[in-house]
DNA sequence: TATGGATGCTTAAACGATTAAGCGCGACCC
DNA sequence: GGGTCGCGCTTAATCGTTTAAGCATCCATA
């Protein structure tokens, strides 16, 4: 009953050459000791067969899979295309597989899906925590992915550093009141987003912060943010924690009239997908997303590889921090000079 | 050498409670003769231990590997996160792991995507394919989501019936001149899209279709789509085959002082994350993935049960066609009277 | 009282790979 | 010339699970 593989095995291979299953898989993987011509020979005659070695047996003789988990808290997340491509890009370079699970927003769910990852015999993972969560115990190497500020991060995008990117952009252009519009105050990656955009501010210059989930959770979702009243009240720029808010901001600024860059500016962070395409094209900040899958999965990979197991199962790396790039757009401009000063003054 | 898997296996429950491994595997798995005695005791000294079993062990045994192949042409497609967490959570529920390959856009990285998927030995795959492209023979069951009218099709949104839905939503608001924007004339998807809205046009409408892609093939890219000049010659409803298309519309109209839904209608297709924030909201049509990928999942499944092999390795489904469903939003209103006849005496 | 079958368990053989250990054999060294 | 070593291969064990086959035991039926 058992449904046969359909390729060839080693020892198909080796019964056909005459000589032994073991000396197939020596030749294969070049680590015994087989003569040269030997090894010509096994290795053509598996190429012309087809030989793909089963990765059950393989996996079931080693210990090892060949497969990292990845795990998102919300799959939806916009900025879930890049990490998953960028993870999958990099683990297939190591030679692993990537095996997804979506946490669906709810961490009981996350832990379920760990769970899932762990029986399904991965090697290790890589974790993108939902907000603040604590990863409970997994029996395999894991590398977070969040931020610096995180306990127990492995690497991420200095979000700081973009942060300060885009307060030194907006200070060149001479904006002096500028406006944080964040979605979500208990992620840590947009307090860092913001806390940088604060550090990263000139003197004469301030800002203020508008949490939109909590403007939802007052007045129902989708609701207006009331930006142009914000405007007039003397704000020039718009700097969102993501891409999403800096599309709303510029879109309703739009709406009410009120011109991007001419009149104010809007920033995003992330530079997802649609970025470059709106009209005005957004300045945003980009995350090199390459640079932190290859550092996460080599780290995975080495711990991986060490086969004396540490105590503990978060992996480290030597770069924590991966910094950010600003991408100057069409949707940021020279800050119009203040009309009413009477704003101005609370300075 | 070899890693010590960490958990306890069926020996080792076996021995501890003094059975052979058999009667263990047979209690577990409810298959074999074992008192309900014997069932109860083994099964609750397992779960005491916190007994995980070995997919390598078991992959090796039956054949399967409990884990299902998701083939996408570009992650980075803002569709991506839907379909991915849609498949993700229908074959959770099956019980199958999902292993993930881009193919970056690239035919041939597609069907090297498609051998590494095999290499990992899935027991089958979903492929949402580039443009048109034939899928070559995987060794595995395949299921593809695309249209309806690709031919291999197994299951996918019904683009066609989508499309006339936004014909007879742009109709009953009285819209005449309808400009369809598509950014890839080869896709089948988009095709079935523009042909459906097409279709569905009452007497008296007419549209014309304005491909992004050729335009950016001449001009280069990130360019203006004139809009405000197709607006000025009569057009007054924008229908995208595509949400991204459509913010780019939308932005570009309001950048140019075009008051949107008052005195033009756009509407895309998807609902992607971002419509319902910007503002105006979109009007679109949404898949249901869900559906879909619970059908490409169960076909799919349904054929790795049979153990009796068929010839092909294509699935079918019984529901080829999934309904979308118009999401009206802010961004489509009544038709605003055309000012210029002379355009519209082209009728 | 035999006989047949159901019951409850064990034995053992796979699945396909990896890898330590072993075994001739010729070369080389002192 | 005897001991040692390296080479090139084979033998055999092992990973953890599934499952066909076998073997007692016991009950029911003739």
């Amino acid at each position: 009953m058992v449904s046969q593989r359909p390729g060839p095995n080693l020892s198909r291979i080796a019964t056909s050459l005459g000589v032994s299953v073991a000396t197939v898989s020596n030749a294969l993987s070049g680590k015994g000791r087989v003569s040269e011509a030997l090894i010509e020979k096994i290795r053509s005659h598996a190429a012309e067969l087809g030989y793909v070695p089963s990765q059950a047996g393989r996996a079931l003789r080693t210990g090892r899979s060949g497969v990292l988990g990845l795990v998102l808290p919300d799959i939806a997340n916009p900025l879930f295309p890049k990490i998953a491509q960028a993870i999958e890009f990099a683990a297939s370079a190591a030679g692993y597989g990537v095996l997804i699970a979506d946490s669906r927003g709810d961490i009981s769910a996350q832990t379920e899906a760990i769970n899932r990852l762990v029986e399904r015999g991965v090697d290790g993972m890589v974790i993108v925590p939902r907000r603040a969560t604590r990863i409970s115990a997994a029996s395999c190497p894991v590398a977070v992915i969040d931020t610096a500020s995180t306990p127990g991060n492995t690497v991420a995008a200095d979000h700081w550093q973009g942060g300060r990117e885009i307060a030194a952009h907006l200070a060149g252009l001479g904006h002096k009141q500028i406006l944080i519009i964040g979605n979500n105050h208990e992620s840590n990656v947009q307090n860092d987003r913001a806390g940088g955009i604060r550090a990263g501010l000139q003197p004469g210059m301030r800002s203020e912060t508008l949490w939109v989930e909590r403007l939802e959770n007052e007045t129902g979702a989708g609701c207006r943010l009331g930006l142009a009243e914000k405007a007039r009240q003397g704000f020039t720029a718009f700097a969102a924690l993501s891409d999403l808010q800096a599309l709303r901001a510029l879109t309703e600024l739009q709406q009410e009239g009120i011109s991007v860059p001419a009149d104010v500016s809007v920033t995003g962070f992330d530079d997802l997908i649609w970025s470059p395409v709106v009209t005005p094209s957004l300045t945003t900040v980009r995350m090199d997303m390459d640079t932190i899958a290859e550092i996460a999965v080599s780290a995975l990979v080495d711990r991986i590889n060490e086969n004396g197991t540490r105590e503990g199962v978060m992996v480290t790396a030597e770069t924590e921090r991966v910094p950010m790039q600003l991408i100057i757009r069409q949707s940021s401009g020279p800050a119009k000079p203040a009309q009413k000063t009477s704003e101005m003054e609370n300075l």
